[in-house]
DNA sequence: CCAACAAACGAGACAGAGTCTCAATATCAA
DNA sequence: TTGATATTGAGACTCTGTCTCGTTTGTTGG
């Protein structure tokens, strides 16, 4: 549930803040909190509401003016899958370049390392003259095999 | 230039169109033929400022209604990149499954195919319990080597 | 502790992509 | 030709995200 090392995460972006010469204002904190509060993807208008059960007057604007910091910190990654897929991961500094999974039946997203993966699509790149600088994979799929092991959890919509 | 077999493909079209029991509109006809008679990319605003040059009624409306026809039809590619980066490929029928470089440089697209990079990913999507539907495999990279071969065309924007 | 400056704030206007409604129109089979 | 109905355009609307502007709040130096 709670990773050992969950913590530093804040100290290390409070620590970008100040190199940065930015404030720490409470708004700023609740966003925080709630960013490395949680293993799990979010999205922008999540992170709104779950910061303002923090703090009531965090604002829809001052969320979107700290998610560029969080990102440009590399502590947060973000994945612009397109309409409604814009989710960023707080646990990017621990497992950078990972792949997504998407299971199109229960909307789940799994992520994987591959070094092959990471090695083919260089050399790939490299061969068409280009020097790969991020990638994103998406796999849509879906998980009928993990269903029967409950890891799939099917919403009713 | 032009492909020998670039016609097809809209004759396909109109036969998906009467087994639906859909009716070839003129409009429909004029977003047709722009998106068959090219061999480029392209976004809905980019469509619909083609279209109307056929024929100037096309609304921005249909250009929406039609899109989704076309990529239902298998004969179009829609790739969601994130914002600004919605385009369309109406070339899939003819290379399927291909993935994308991006130069962030010069914004050129460039594809590319890979049975060996298809195998990994359905090995790892098996061994993780996912039957792949689709994939969208986005590298961002830079072009340095191919400017001094006069393939990135570096905009001035 | 206070003052003052700049950073950060919230509210809400705005922008762009895409969807939806509805009355009018066009297609196509009979 | 006609009639059922699929399709249309205009424009209202939604959603995500950005920007402006007047106000508030951190921070630093005194």
């Amino acid at each position: 549930m709670s990773k050992p090392d969950k913590t530093p995460a804040k100290e290390k972006f409070l620590a970008f803040l100040e190199q940065k010469n930015l404030r720490i204002t409470s708004q700023r904190r609740a966003i925080i909190d709630t960013v490395f509060g949680t293993d799990q993807h979010f999205n922008a208008e999540q992170l709104l509401e779950w910061a303002r059960e923090i703090d009531e007057s965090v604002s829809r604007a001052t969320v979107y003016r700290t998610l560029p910091l969080l990102t440009e910190s590399g502590l947060v990654h973000e994945m612009d899958f397109g309409k409604d897929y814009k989710i960023y991961d707080p646990n990017y500094a621990e497992h950078p370049n990972h792949n997504h999974i998407i299971c199109d039946d229960c909307d789940k997203v799994v992520e994987f390392e591959s070094k092959q993966l990471d090695t083919l699509e260089h050399e790939i790149s490299q061969n068409l003259g280009f020097q790969v600088k991020t990638q994103q994979l998406r796999i849509n799929a879906s998980c009928d095999e993990m269903k029967k092991l409950g890891v799939c959890d099917k919403k009713d919509h």
